[in-house]
DNA sequence: CCCCCCCC
């Protein structure tokens, strides 16, 4: 049988690499013939596959599956000189520089054996000689090629600049990062951010003082520029994350590479006459590409792997200050991820990132590069050179909200983060109210413990409080004398004073029983909220403001982490609920219990 | 001129 392959096809497969703002669309209907198919070796995740691909007149080297097309080689189908029809492809530039065709759709026509050999005599398509032409050209595809997923960020940029980015003749004055040396100073290159680090303070023998330091692509490279003191109040709010600027008149020295990854042998200092100026992301920058790995495979992949994760942000811990082994102070936030594979993930900010969160909306939060640990199972932990992106601009970031506002926040996810919250050291033992009773929990030698997350209906609020023995380890209660002096029989001894002490009765109950439980000192402040003292003294003082207390924790929701014992008590048995914490309410935590207790009274 | 990848 005998086939017409789309001539032209790899042209414009590859010069759409000239169209950063596209992240994937449908191509022209291209048939190709894959000639030759080559699996290439990764050390982690599933194969790969390259794929030479000619459309008749050109071929080329550049095309790579996509793996959710691996299913083709798997049936079988992808063999040397089948024909396919190319449906969906994204442009990437690897790290190397080396730059990609994505195949993320294709079908198979005719199969190798019918096509029965090479359509026509295709000659090798060179992507280096990509021209300012074809640059130009290709602004004309993508206005041709409009689609819904277009994904530009236009940069309101009213400078002269911008009117010459537009003109070819222009363009050829940007020079490549990759040409750049410290040997020549006249440059200026055109180059997207894609990492941009807090300002950061030093002190050392040299002297101190400040810098921040940010990433930048183009299509032939990437390098690392810094900024120190000056330059760093001159141009910190103007380096955005993922923009386009043209910069000229920076230093170029070589790089330390012990400190860097980036594949470049020097990088860049700015200077007080350094220009850094915005221009339109319109062509010929690669986009900042992540590839998102889905939450539940965190759970196959390498300890130390760096990976791009994206998920929603369901609950945040607060932010603390940890010291370091080299007794550095930084702060630290916790946040806990979900997606759409129903699993969870611990990840941890730094320092200012970790400060400046904001997870109260619980956003959509994407880190590219974060590092994976085997701490409590898997965890993940940016690094310097990690990008942390709140709600960020993706279409990854608009199905998780849509998934998770529809429904995903309340399935009962399991986290790859073993975490500690609740309860110390062993597995939280959650039960509902009824099942203490139901279990009988506590009727043995041993007390047991259990967790349940419960409402307090009612507090006793009468002798709460009682006047205990002033001295540091006695809370035994003390005897008032009448004359000023109160004796604790305990010390055998009589002080002009006494401290308060909570003892505390509540009712708590969970949807489907209630329970008397005592909470002494610690658990009772943390309940009302208020220190023993401070309700002493309102007790004596103002009792609408001690009432208000009450009125104000009764209803409330918690996590009581409890001790449960069989007590004898005048010949009568019966099981004591001792608070041992209580805990706030985790949002994690309670929609997995409510769940949890919604399907227990279903059954 | 920095160069830290951290903690449970």
């Amino acid at each position: 049988m005998s086939v017409e392959l789309t001539k032209g096809a790899v042209e414009v497969s590859n010069i759409r690499h000239n169209c950063p703002g596209f992240l994937a669309y449908k191509i022209l209907f291209s048939l190709c013939v894959g000639q030759n198919i080559r699996q290439l070796s990764n050390s982690s995740g599933p194969s790969r596959f390259r794929l030479l691909m000619s459309d008749g007149q050109h071929s080329s080297p550049s095309f790579l599956l996509a793996t959710q097309m691996n299913h083709l080689n798997e049936e079988n189908l992808l063999q040397p000189n089948c024909v396919c029809v190319v449906k969906k492809t994204i442009n990437n530039t690897l790290a190397d520089g080396r730059r990609v065709v994505v195949v993320l759709d294709m079908e198979i026509l005719q199969s190798a054996a019918e096509t029965g050999g090479r359509i026509g005599n295709p000659t090798s398509y060179d992507t280096t000689g990509i021209s300012v032409f074809k640059m130009y050209i290709s602004r004309c595809f993508s206005a041709a090629l409009s689609s819904p997923r277009v994904h530009e960020k236009h940069f309101a940029a009213k400078s002269p600049m911008k009117a010459s980015n537009t003109s070819p003749s222009s363009l050829a004055k940007v020079m490549p990062i990759s040409s750049l040396n410290p040997y020549q100073s006249k440059w200026t290159i055109r180059a997207r951010v894609t990492n941009k680090s807090s300002v950061r303070t030093w002190s050392n023998s040299r002297g101190e003082g400040k810098l921040f330091s940010f990433e930048i692509v183009d299509e032939s490279g990437e390098i690392k520029i810094t900024a120190f003191n000056d330059e760093v109040d001159k141009f910190f709010s103007l380096v955005e994350q993922g923009k386009v600027y043209f910069i000229t008149k920076a230093t170029l020295k070589v790089a330390n590479r012990q400190y860097t990854t980036l594949k470049n042998d020097y990088e860049m200092t700015l200077q007080a006459h350094s220009s850094i100026v915005p221009c339109d992301d319109t062509g010929g920058i690669p986009a900042v590409l992540c590839d998102f790995v889905p939450i539940a495979e965190l759970e196959n992949r390498e300890k130390d792997s760096v990976v791009d994760v994206i998920g929603v942000c369901k609950s945040a811990e607060d932010v603390s200050r940890i010291t370091t082994k080299s007794s550095r102070e930084v702060s630290k936030r916790a946040l806990h991820l979900i997606d759409t594979t129903g699993k969870e993930v611990t990840a941890t900010l730094w320092g200012e990132e970790a400060e400046k969160f904001d997870g109260s909306q619980q956003p959509v939060v994407a880190i590219k590069g974060a590092r994976l640990s085997d701490f409590g199972g898997r965890s993940l932990s940016a690094l310097f050179s990690s990008t942390v992106m709140v709600n960020p601009d993706l279409p990854e970031a608009f199905s998780l909200r849509a998934w998770y506002d529809e429904g995903g926040y309340a399935i009962d996810s399991q986290s790859l983060t073993e975490t500690r919250s609740v309860g110390s050291g062993a597995k939280t033992n959650w039960k509902t109210l009824s099942d203490v009773k139901s279990e009988q929990l506590g009727q043995g030698e041993k007390a047991d413990y259990f967790t349940c997350l419960a409402s307090v209906l009612y507090i006793r609020k009468e002798n709460c409080l009682y006047q205990a023995c002033p001295s540091a380890d006695c809370n035994k209660k003390v005897v008032d004398q009448q004359n000023g002096l109160y004796r604790c029989e305990k010390c055998n001894r009589e002080f002009p004073n006494f401290k308060y002490r909570l003892l505390l009765s509540a009712n708590l109950a969970d949807f489907g029983d209630n329970q008397w439980v005592t909470c002494f000192q610690e658990t009772a402040e943390v309940l009302l909220g208020h220190s023993a003292e401070t309700l002493g003294q309102l007790r004596d003082t103002d009792k609408t403001a001690f009432d208000e207390v009450f009125q104000k924790t009764n209803f409330t929701t918690h996590i009581f982490r409890n001790r449960v014992k069989l007590e004898t008590y005048n010949d009568e048995s019966r099981v004591k609920v001792t608070v041992m914490e209580v805990l706030p309410v985790d949002h994690r935590e309670y929609s997995r219990r409510l769940l949890s207790n919604i399907r227990k009274l279903a059954s």
